[in-house]
RNA sequence: GGCGUCGUGGCCGAGUGGCUAGGCUGGGCUCUGCAAAAGCUCCUACAGCGGUUCGAAUCCGCUCGACGCCUCCA
């Protein structure tokens, strides 16, 4: 099996990835707050890891990839003042109502960037009891506090026998230092501790009983307790996008730690942002780009409609950790060169075998998987990728050659990194006419030989050009025409 | 204000002590009736200033700039 290095932001540095248990790998990634559309940027995060997933999957281990969906707490009621008027219940909004829309919105999403599906996707209103039952653990642990009807993880005595700060790096000086103006009237006991169940105010549609009484769980408990849940006290994998880093992660771990004793995650991988104008996109401050909008082209920061794997192939040309600003210009070169790579993808199906090879294929094999093996190098490659969409064109005009076996093996390692670990769907869309179309341009393609042939230039260029026009391209070669549909 | 990441050719984006990806754009050539496509080729960059080193885009220091986190966030 290949050797994966792995960068581990727990430490900073690339690490050999090693399974807790040989052959098997959990993995945890946060997944998305239901309470409005996903845009671009969370969908980069996890395109990242699914990415990831498939390049596991390929390499034969057994995964169990667990994302949640984030659909308690945080929400408020708009319409507060109004919270005693005798509203009738269906002219109310019905949290799970919005919870059920935007779920839905998101697998949409997903299942046209083609998305592998994760094997377990727990929600937080599933899991209130087990919640409850691990703030029950660290009180009883000495570590959590309850004051008013809510419950506080005691930071500082955490710290006390703990490191917490142990992944974002902060010292806990520090992050007292830059709470305590922020949270004046607040009950905790001291600024930086985080809550594990917040006390229900009225305008809180989403609310729970429990032993503190009305209120729903913390933000960062749910991905606690569902990990612990599907993966165990102790698991390979925890992904995110880098902006949760702190605070989420952090008290991930504190919470675990308070929990099992243990600490909970092996590797941390975060993904970088996706930015717009330069500046990290957000559901707050508008500056996003919606997955609908890119797909029909319905935004001012673009001129025309991308297909989902172009925004694919954009995305993954950039490396995962690394921040990618999204523009018109940067996601319209990603375009053509993904056509291009296309292009020369669909020559690979009639490509011929040869007597004797002239590159040598299981080499050029081995680079991609290196790429891939480095921390997930996608931009690599992709560059090589590039390399055999150059061999299959030099291929094609016999100026290269494979042996069939060479040709076999290079045919489906270009399919193994283009579809499978990839997920770049070259599928051409399922047209019954296409036979007949396919027809007509041969007859076209025929028409106009003759044409040529009687040196009629007029008439050959007008057949090019208005199949031109219809995006149906013709290409002279010395083996006659051929044509793309675009 | 604190902590952190980063600054690469016209643009996007890898690399991270010597062998200097890839894509897009632009120029040239081959092929071609002309195109297109394809191939070949040219434009050789690492914010600035110091330092370490035989050698630095890569390590160290400083300066400038950008971004992220510190509040819900992928």
């Amino acid at each position: 099996m290949q050797t994966i290095q792995i960068y581990n932001s727990l430490t900073n540095k690339k690490e050999a990835l090693i399974p807790i248990k040989e052959g098997y790998i959990g993995m945890y990634v946060c997944g998305p707050t239901v309470y409005s559309n996903v845009h671009m940027g969370n969908v980069r995060s996890f395109m990242s890891f699914d990415m990831i997933y498939r390049y596991f999957l390929h390499l034969g281990y057994k995964v169990r990839y667990v994302r949640n969906i984030t659909d308690a707490g945080h929400l408020t009621d708009d319409d507060a003042e109004d919270k005693i008027s005798t509203k009738a219940r269906l002219e109310k909004l019905e949290p799970m109502e919005i919870v059920q829309k935007y779920t839905i919105d998101f697998h949409q999403i997903l299942q046209e960037f083609n998305f592998l599906p994760p094997s377990i996707e727990p929600t937080a209103t599933g899991h209130i009891m087990e919640q409850i039952k691990a703030i029950e653990t660290i009180i009883d642990h000495g570590l959590a506090y309850e004051i008013n009807g809510s419950v506080y993880f005691d930071v500082l005595k955490y710290n006390e026998t703990e490191n917490y700060g142990i992944l974002s790096k902060r010292k806990i000086e520090d992050t007292i230092e830059n709470t305590r103006i922020l949270e004046g009237q607040s009950d905790k006991k001291n600024a930086q501790d985080f809550a594990l169940w917040k006390k229900a105010e009225p305008e809180h549609i989403q609310r729970w009983d429990s032993p503190w009484g009305t209120g729903f769980p913390g933000w960062h408990l749910e991905c606690t307790v569902m990990s612990t849940k599907y993966l165990g006290k102790e698991f390979d994998i925890h992904g995110g996008g880098m902006d949760l880093k702190f605070p989420h992660h952090e008290c991930e771990i504190a919470q675990a730690q308070a929990c099992n004793h243990i600490n909970p995650v092996k590797y941390w991988m975060h993904g970088n942002m996706l930015t717009l104008n330069g500046k990290k996109m957000s559901k707050s401050t508008g500056n996003n780009i919606l997955p609908r909008e890119l797909l029909s082209g319905e935004n001012d920061n673009i001129t025309k409609a991308y297909t989902p794997s172009v925004v694919r192939f954009f995305m993954m040309q950039a490396h995962y950790r690394s921040v990618l600003d999204f523009s018109n210009d940067a996601i319209l070169a990603a375009e053509k060169g993904y056509n291009r790579l296309m292009e020369s993808l669909k020559l690979l199906k009639q490509l011929k075998s040869g007597p004797n090879s002239t590159f040598k294929v299981s080499d050029w094999k081995q680079k991609c998987y290196d790429a891939m093996n480095d921390d997930f190098n996608t931009p690599i490659l992709i560059a090589h990728l590039f390399e055999a969409a150059k061999f299959i064109n030099l291929i094609q005009d016999e100026k290269e050659f494979l042996n069939s076996e060479d040709l076999t093996d290079f045919k489906a390692t270009i399919h193994l990194f283009i579809n499978d670990v990839l997920g770049l769907d070259n599928k051409s869309k399922i047209d019954h006419n296409s036979n007949k179309l396919d027809g007509v341009v041969e007859m076209l393609i025929q028409l106009r030989k003759e044409a040529r042939d009687d040196g009629n230039w007029a008439l050959s260029d007008q057949i090019r050009n208005d199949l031109s026009e219809l995006g149906i391209h013709l290409k002279d070669g010395k083996d006659g025409t051929s044509f793309s549909i675009k």
